[in-house]
DNA sequence: GTGGTCTAGACCACT
DNA sequence: GTGGTCTAGACCACG
């Protein structure tokens, strides 16, 4: 469920973070429910515990998980939660994109267009994974 | 014409990396037109000359710019050139953000009157310096 | 009576602990009343019985309760002695805490106001549970 | 300017960011002033580069301090600005301690009182260091 | 078994 | 030189 990609230019624990992060969104993940304990993700993913640990702390400052000693680490909100949670970020991503779009003189049309289409694309290919809760 | 943000946690040299390309693509650096030195440059910032050195060598390796020995840094593409070779990339980080979106249950109807509004934004406000050459 | 928080940061042993000491501060539980054995209140709270008598031989050490084999748990202390062994501890705690605001530049009447405005509210309240033995 | 207890319960990273924070709410760090480099202090206390590390990053994550690639660490508020951050929860561990007074059938008189006795101390004392930039 | 802290030491990216 | 990431392995606290 959760994969990384060591020759990834981005952090291994940030793989993870955003990996967890996704899979919160997308309902997979559910409250309360328990992840993998560090030893064992490191296992499986054939990395440091260390570097495990490091993700599960920064997910729980965050609010998305919560780690409790002898017990393990659980999901600490629900998909819409989350989404609330990470929305405006979102959204000032696609404000910073349109901002280069529109500054390479590029056309709303054909802005809006692209949108379009990667919502087409996506109701397609079953889209990526959402579950509703 | 060129300034840093210290506090960014974006690169020095990303950020005039950046700078530089944006300055080209809206026609305010024209085709030939000389950029100042290294030298010169990191003492109006303020900055180590290694670190200009380093973004106007990715810049040269990129194929925006192109330096001669003794004489200086030029650059090598006009705005209609530098749009042509950016656009790919915003394009497709333009797919992945509304992917993200997708993913978070945002409707295409909301996606699509942000996109609007940035556009009304951009006209309003002078939009983000654009000059056609 | 007892009960625990799993969210919550505070090591399950030790919101046991506090909670007896609350418990018996307050005349709540008498002296020589006797206490859930341990792996009764292990079965209510659904818990590790480990957990429970982690606490309790804490708590005996402490002097707060006494344990006889085969009988039980029982309380050691009225609520006048438990609030005698205890408020040494809270005042120190308060003067700590004080401190920290006197270093923050904040007033005096400030402070006061808001240990007025404190005192006023648990006595609507009813008060953070107090009976008199 | 900083040390630790190697002896203390409390965590070593958690000691460095509570120091930090009460030099920046006293004033005697300024707004990006440079902080020892994570080697230096390292050195000086005699503890691993990493636990410096993670000091800075939790210091940085709560916006007490910038970190950059290169150059160093920094102050990112001022006196004020600290202070404004850090007084809700001061005032609500005054209200918790307060509140176990109550529930220990302290007089509301006595604790106004002991408050008073401190503010003199801090006074007298010179006070716990608080400069004003 | 769980998570949390710390050390020792390596390597990388940036200035 | 600076901070940031990762590994390997140890020890502690909690359940």
């Amino acid at each position: 469920m959760i994969q990384i990609d060591p020759r990834s230019r981005v952090a291994i624990y940030e793989q993870i973070i955003r990996r967890v992060e996704e899979l919160v969104t997308c309902g997979i993940l559910q409250k309360d429910e328990q992840l993998p304990s560090v030893r064992t993700l490191a296992g499986t993913l054939g990395i440091n515990p260390n570097t495990i640990q490091k993700a599960y702390a920064i997910l729980e400052q965050d609010g998305v998980i919560y780690s409790r000693q002898g017990r393990g680490s659980f999901i600490a909100l629900d998909a819409h939660e989350m989404q609330e949670k990470r929305s405006p970020d979102m959204f000032s991503e696609l404000d910073r994109v349109v901002d280069d779009l529109i500054r390479m003189s590029v056309g709303q049309a054909a802005v809006i267009l692209r949108v379009q289409l990667r919502y087409q694309h996506a109701v397609e290919g079953g889209g990526p994974d959402v579950v509703h809760s």
